[in-house]
DNA sequence: ACGCGTAAACAAG
DNA sequence: CCTTGTTTACGCG
């Protein structure tokens, strides 16, 4: 053991196989937190998102915004999102994730779920684009919401409340093996705001 | 036991 | 990987 381990204070990995799933919890005080969701639901460039799925295009309820390094390009039903450049706040909350994690990210995927009625179903987070079993950052504000994991041969399931102002990392080979969704529920009626840090791979 | 509200699994477009 | 509807399950008073 190893007191200088810049690691020491990681917590425990909450799945039992096959996958990392780190949850930090508040990385700040409440008034800050506060603080913060309200910049990022007035200064981010939400944007309704597009799917299509059964050959119906869908703008969804939920808001996206997609910010990086560079242009990044995010594509997906047909539609290339390119990448913003970062705020003051969302460079500040990219630096922060990075010192808590030790590690770093070149790009962030936004979501704003509005009420309990939006939500996210089961997925991984396995684009292309990404770096294979890079770690991805996912910071919460406003509502606390439930989000579960669920292994993909064994339908075991993992769930926890994600905090105002917490983080929860996700790594390893946890997407290959793992889906995650952020379940509706009717007891919510007030905004969560999510960023999720992640790497994007360089392109030409 | 019953009714109610909610959640979750599932299917379909 | 959205949205809605159906079905089943469950906690609670």
């Amino acid at each position: 053991m190893n007191l200088f381990d810049d690691n020491i204070d990681t917590p425990i990995n909450l799945l039992h196989k096959q996958g990392t799933v780190n949850y930090y919890g508040p990385l700040m005080a409440v008034e800050e937190a506060n603080r913060y969701l309200t910049v990022l639901l007035n200064e981010v460039e939400w944007k309704n998102d597009v799917a299509v799925m059964f050959g119906k295009r869908i703008i969804t309820k939920r808001k996206v915004a997609w910010y990086g390094d560079k242009p990044f390009k995010y594509t997906y039903s047909n539609t290339t999102k390119l990448a913003l450049p970062w705020t003051r706040e969302l460079l500040y909350l990219k630096e922060l994730v990075e010192e808590t994690v030790g590690d770093t990210f070149n790009s962030c995927l936004l979501n704003l779920y509005h009420n309990g009625a939006e939500g996210m179903a089961w997925h991984s987070d396995d684009e292309k684009e990404l770096k294979k079993n890079g770690a991805i950052g996912s910071l919460s504000f406003g509502a606390e919401r439930k989000f579960a994991f669920k292994h993909k041969q064994s339908k075991d399931t993992v769930a926890l409340y994600l905090q105002h102002g917490s983080l929860l990392v996700m790594k390893g080979c946890t997407q290959r093996y793992w889906a995650h969704r952020l379940p509706p529920t009717k007891m919510i009626s007030t905004p969560r705001v999510n960023l999720t840090f992640r790497t994007m791979l360089e392109e030409t």
